[in-house]
DNA sequence: GTATTTGCCTCATAGTGTTAGGCAAATTAG
DNA sequence: CTAATTTGCCTAACACTATGAGGCAAATAC
């Protein structure tokens, strides 16, 4: 009996590459464990269970995710730091559907706590600093940003841009130049 | 052996009904049994799978929505029409979030072109008819306010908003706000 | 080299999805 | 009103997924 040498980290990182290729909600146990070539059972050593694998990529996602964005919007400003943002949200939801569906998953209040999202919130908070809005409009903006640009990339990803022959990259620039037009608008003169 | 009565109608209803319940990832062939207390086999006289029930459940909730969005707008224009398809939207979502969710279904597309889906496209199009706004730009704005519209309700619905403690109906209506900000901005003058 | 840990296995159980075929209830035909 | 037919729900059976208990061999510690 050779020993593949399983561990959590692999699992996980594997788990997260299947959701990519087959989808989130397809990502089973036993799939991870065709994938290693090992008998289901095998697994529940390292992991507690399905929920708890899901709930690692979400984690590991949500991780990769703010990395990303982080790196982006780094020494920008303003509009820049806005689109660069915004972009890299995209950009990440695309070369990997599954692990962003997965960053989507509803997380326990701790665990959110303890997670990535937290960060995802900052920067969002950041990307406002160059608009000098208060709170509460502040808050009001942080939930826009993220609605437009999830919804968006949601939207996308689901297919429901396809019916019109317009190229989705012309209204995702069209709608972060309108997201920076409100939040100028709304920076008090 | 008394009979219930099952048609794939009231399976349909029964599972759209569960979908609220449960959420619309729960609603399984066996639940829907468990609810008419019949053996699971019975079910698929009416139902062709799993996915056929799931199906339909979306088509349902397409419907229903779009009746509620065209009463809701119906008689209005401009800003009033945008608020209350805004809120149309938010309020089925918080009302039915299975179905809800069930609507966002990813259909292929023959049977989305037969759906609602299609007078959903048609009544935010005619939203925009009050903000007179053309081609390629009118389908930009389409984009825009089914990403914010659709990703506010479920950013809501998976909690996203209950870490800040800013009534989520504030920031709906600040968000509202903007949009007919933006949409009026550009309106060529 | 023996002792201990530990990784993967086999075995077992339960839930869900789905098909095939049977019998009785409902419906239609005469 | 009975007989023929349709049809609704059932049982049986199988596949796949999730999960737990306990075993044996490989890796590691002493």
């Amino acid at each position: 009996m050779v020993r593949v040498g399983l561990t959590t980290e692999r699992l996980v990182r594997a788990g997260a590459e299947l959701a990519d290729e087959v989808g989130f909600d397809q990502v089973t146990v036993t799939a991870l464990a065709r994938r290693f070539d090992v008998k289901v059972a095998s697994l529940y050593a390292h992991l507690k269970n399905s929920q708890d694998l899901r709930t690692r990529i979400a984690l590991l996602a949500l991780e990769e995710l703010a990395d990303e964005v982080a790196d982006a919007i780094a020494g920008r400003a303003g509009r820049d730091a806005l689109a660069a943002f915004a972009a890299a949200y995209r950009d990440y939801a695309r070369r990997h559907p599954g692990r962003y569906a997965a960053a989507r998953l509803r997380l326990d209040p701790e665990t959110a706590a303890a997670s990535a999202g937290v960060r995802h919130a900052q920067m969002t908070r950041a990307i406002l600093r160059g608009y000098d809005i208060a709170e509460p409009d502040q808050t009001h903006a942080v939930r826009m940003l993220g609605s437009v640009f999830h919804g968006f990339v949601s939207l996308e990803a689901a297919g429901g841009f396809s019916h019109t022959p317009v190229d989705p990259q012309q209204s995702w620039d069209w709608i972060v130049d309108s997201m920076d037009a409100v939040l100028r608008g709304r920076t008090p003169q």
